[in-house]
RNA sequence: UGAGUCGGCCGUGCGGUCGCGCAUAUUUUGUAUGUGAGGAAAGUCCGAGCUUUACAGGGCAGGAUAACAGCUAACGGCUGCCGGGGGUGACCCCAGGGAGAGUGCAACAGAGAUAUACCGCCGCGUGUAUUGCGGUAAGGGUGGAAAGGCGAGGUAAGAGCUCACCGCGCCCAUAGGUAACUAUGAGCGCCUGUAAACCCUAUCCAAAGCAACGCUGACAGUGGCAAUACGCUUGCCCGGCGUGCCACGAAAUGCGGCUUGAGCGCACGGGUGACCGUGCCCCCAGAUAGAUGACCGUACACGACAGAACUCGGCUUAUAGGCCGGCUCACAAC
RNA sequence: GCAGAGUUGUCCGAGUGGUCGAAGGUGCAGCACUCGAAAUGCUGUGUCGGUGACGAGCCGACCUAGGGUUCGAAUCCCUAACUCUGCG
């Protein structure tokens, strides 16, 4: 994942979540929308809700290496935003990267 | 051995694979090599550096601190010491100047709260149910606090009214100490508490903060007021200065500031100590939506609190567990 | 990152160091009014612990938490926690 593929503009997020589809795992929120850059972009939000800056830094490097994990089978031309939630904490990245292949793959996101 | 007290240190380690930030090298957008969070990075409670604005000069207002001596770039921090309090002790705690400069406040209770007379006691007059005048502050009760404590003399009854002893304060002398202060003696006084109430005394303080600020590039309108006026100048005033000024809207970044510093480690010397001096050695994060994750092996105590954002010195708060040292008390043995 | 404000009963909120568990409104309960309701009027009403009987009554604590000053703290001072606001 390079920097410059990383949703940084407010904007971007508010699209998502107006206009992008939700799917919801006890551990994370994903959303997702089809963009205009041909490539896979990613945003990753972890609120003051989840706790102090370790916790939140925790979320966000989980994240980021499950999604990683998952990039080379992912369909390009695709936003992606990944809302972190507390149970997120207590689970290693490969547990988050299983259950992201999972719906990935029930939303015809993966490339067969 | 048990109990306690004070101080210091560590904060999972090692090896391998993939991935991330920065620097360097080579090359050309890949690969190597090096390096990569803390004792509190936190809270933002103090003090500084640095930057910009302001600043002829002065005064008022405002804020902070508070025994004494030192350390320090500075401090409300630290060290030593003095005084007070707690503990058998090691040791711990203290916003610890001034109430004898002035003003204010002290609810309720109580006769009375900085001054007094309810019940009492005593004297005189009327007079014998009692009442009036005067003296007194020993006894009673109230309260956090009631006019230093206790005894003797004294008196109509009493009272520091007088005296002895004791307590406290001020001031003087002598001795010790750099000093705060301590000890002893003489004199004077004892009229409460509160200054984290106003205040007085001494010392210090211009304001804002890296979202400061500088550079480069781009864009550029609307409205209001105006010479008897408007504006700037520290919060205000004196004083001084200027002639167009003010408000709103729009806007997006990029680069610098950005890490070599009151720096870390070791040795020696000085000092009771905080700390200081000299020599040698080292370079140890610098991101900009914000870099440390995943997997495997292995050891154990199975890993707490917790993430740099301009940089330092402190304070305060959070913290699983472990290690080391000094000292005190009790018991036992020698 | 920096600067500032606040925390009081179910909720909103007032509160000079003392007469304060604490005004007022809201909510809830009861009564009146009405055929019935709404509106209006009146009355009552905080939480926890102890005693008591799960009641009445009595006592104690509680104004975010912990210390301090004071005879006495919601109020004054310090520290912490939480909430909110502003600054590109």
């Amino acid at each position: 994942m390079k920097r410059e593929d990383k949703l940084k503009q407010n904007w971007e997020f508010r699209r998502l979540y107006s206009r992008g589809k939700c799917i919801a795992t006890p551990a994370f929120v994903l959303y997702f929308i089809k963009g205009k850059s041909g490539r896979v972009r990613l945003g990753i939000t972890a609120g003051k809700k989840i706790g102090c800056a370790v916790k939140r830094n925790r979320a966000k490097r989980v994240i980021t290496a499950a999604f990683d994990a998952c990039l080379p089978e992912i369909k390009t031309g695709y936003d992606f935003c990944v809302v972190a939630r507390g149970r997120i904490l207590s689970l290693t990245s490969t547990q988050v990267k299983n259950m992201l292949s999972e719906k990935l793959l029930e939303n015809g996101l993966k490339i067969l």
